[in-house]
DNA sequence: ACCATTTCTTAACATAAATCAATTACCAAC
DNA sequence: GTTGGTAATTGATTTATGTTAAGAAATGGT
């Protein structure tokens, strides 16, 4: 179940098979079958989790009981609550699983703790967590100004096998608006495309 | 000029004086005044600014010509394109100067080639790079669904004292409203303040 | 194969916010 | 002071999106 993991630092480092193997050593995998709430605001909990296979999501619930996706974690994704799992805040998100995923956790003095095995591993970190921030910050320029047609043109160029697994009413929280809307834009997109061809 | 830097990382890791200056003693300042725009899409550098003193901001200007703020940096933060400054790549964004501002030109791999001076810099940039993302998907569950009041009560809750440094249309930007909506939101909420008092 | 549940679509209507346009307030420079 | 330019306010109007409600389509469990 490991193998997935060590699969994924070599890709990205130079790394013999002994080093990702000892790296990876204390590390436990865990399944979530679909449907499955993983974490509820308030919980405390230290793990953050890297996706094998399947799908999960992170979101809150509002006032009006009305929920907005915060992220989706797909294979070779990481997710977790950062209050919780770095911060020891209690969290603000739920995280559960959209298909029955396999994941690793990762405690979170995980990079720190495999420093010595593995020299490069916090400079790759720092380099995934800017890379996050890049992609938060598209999402945010997103937010402040896009129409919901240009969020979804978006959102189906950036990540189009998400379009197919997500159900819709998901992809319209994630876009902030409501799946009625989307439901519309789509409709929409389709004539334009059938007046085009 | 670097004094202010070093007491910024002195204040949050266990570091004697002569750490602080060997550590930044390669690093320069750099002023840009009132206005300066430092950073235009297209550019590469792989520069990121810690202010010492001022405001900047990073910003978009869409299609229509209109802007999106992505980021206000007043002191002890820290503005960055990460396209460029990380990932080589030509930016997205602007970068300009709301007040006159002193920054510390930090380059991309400082953090890396100070950590023999300073082991635990690594683990402090990471716990930084968590706290922006945390902070991030908060501002993007408020875009997900909230009001135009519910984001300005949020944003002054937060940055009070940006509330005050900041032009209103600025602040409308950064909350994705217009500024003829959030002088019509501030009004409002003036007139229930009256009504309750 | 069937029924129950969830998801998606469609339409009529309501509303928050954008747009357009004009006025006023606020400055910095001269 | 006067001027010119930017910022903020206000009002009238439009528009995109939300809301409500209903029915159709798809999905999943037994």
């Amino acid at each position: 179940m490991l193998e997935h993991f060590q699969l994924y630092l070599k890709s990205r480092l130079q790394l013999t098979d002994e080093q990702a193997v000892e790296a990876t050593s204390c590390l436990h995998t865990k399944v979530f079958k679909k449907g499955q709430v993983i974490l509820s605001p308030g919980d405390l909990r230290s793990d953050n989790y890297f996706i094998n296979s399947g799908l999960l999501r992170s979101f809150t619930i509002d006032e009006k009981g009305k929920e907005h996706i915060i992220q989706f974690a797909p294979e070779n994704w990481v997710i977790s609550d950062r209050d919780s799992s770095i911060f020891n805040e209690p969290s603000q998100l739920f995280i559960d699983a959209i298909e029955q995923t396999e994941v690793v956790i990762v405690p979170k003095d995980f990079f720190s703790a495999i420093k010595h095995i593995v020299p490069q591993i916090l400079e790759l970190n720092i380099l995934m967590l800017h890379n996050s921030i890049r992609f938060m910050q598209k999402r945010i320029n997103m937010l402040l100004g896009a129409t919901a047609e240009e969020r979804y043109l978006d959102f189906i160029k950036l990540y189009p096998n998400l379009t197919l697994r997500v159900p819709q009413w998901m992809i319209a929280s994630y876009l902030g608006v409501t799946p009625e809307s989307l439901s519309r834009v789509r409709k929409d997109l389709a004539h334009k495309h059938f007046k085009k061809a």
